[in-house]
DNA sequence: AAAATAAATAGTAATAATTACTATTTATTT
DNA sequence: AAATAAATAGTAATTATTACTATTTATTTT
């Protein structure tokens, strides 16, 4: 992959929020820096830098985030104010470590656990 | 909530299917049982059947699916046909727990914990 | 049962997020 | 410095969803 100013700038703008950012979101700061920049240019870079595993892709509800924490986690979302705030689970009693340790009340906990189905064996 | 055949026809649908359908499925089906059906009433009645707790909205990544269980409860996302499959969690070896029960290779645990954050307290 | 009322519909247009296309620009190689 | 091909800007297309409006229909009132 040839290098690109585009790229690098939209890379960092992830990398140095905590906010796990809209392509949207990181199409305004990026006009900021290079004020000739378009949307497609963002799309096609998050791409990639996805498939270079240097970003991963969140969807909450429907609309895509990006995170540059490669490391495995989860997050917590507000109700309120729709932020995203990372986790790492390891623990039992989520509901209540979570209170304790965030002082996030839980009302509900989402899980989708992905693999293969016994049809593809 | 004044009753219409489209309405019921579409919880029917919902009802009837293990798929967790997607609101074009929803669409297509409905068709064969009135044709004239448009696409605008489809979305219409499942915001109002998700109003009325008969059903409920699941993300999968991008797309919403529609469920008619209404008892909390988790899937199962299989990366290769895409299908969801209920599940109900309450193991704490979840991997080896679902392999035996589902026959079902976890690859990826995706959890989304929601709530209300300390800057609301 | 007929008339009145208001909610629901079909059909179409609008919006938002994302992807595709293409002529031009630019990083890298020769 | 010239050649090459990947990346870009800008625009158009696509997909999922919502909004709008004249017409239809379920329900209420007479």
């Amino acid at each position: 992959m040839r290098y690109s100013q585009q790229r690098e700038v939209i890379l960092n703008l992830i990398q140095n929020t905590k906010i796990h950012p809209t392509a949207d979101w990181i199409y305004s700061k990026a006009k900021t820096h290079i004020p000739k920049i378009s949307l497609g240019t963002v799309y096609r870079n998050l791409k990639k830098l996805e498939q270079d595993k240097l970003i991963a892709t969140i969807y909450d509800g429907n609309v895509a985030r990006y995170d540059s924490n490669m490391e495995k986690h989860d997050h917590l979302k507000c109700n309120i104010c729709g932020d995203l705030i990372d986790i790492n689970k390891n623990n039992i009693d989520i509901s209540k470590t979570i209170l304790r340790n965030f002082n996030f009340k839980v009302s509900d906990i989402e899980m989708t656990i992905s693999g293969t189905c016994k049809k593809h064996t």
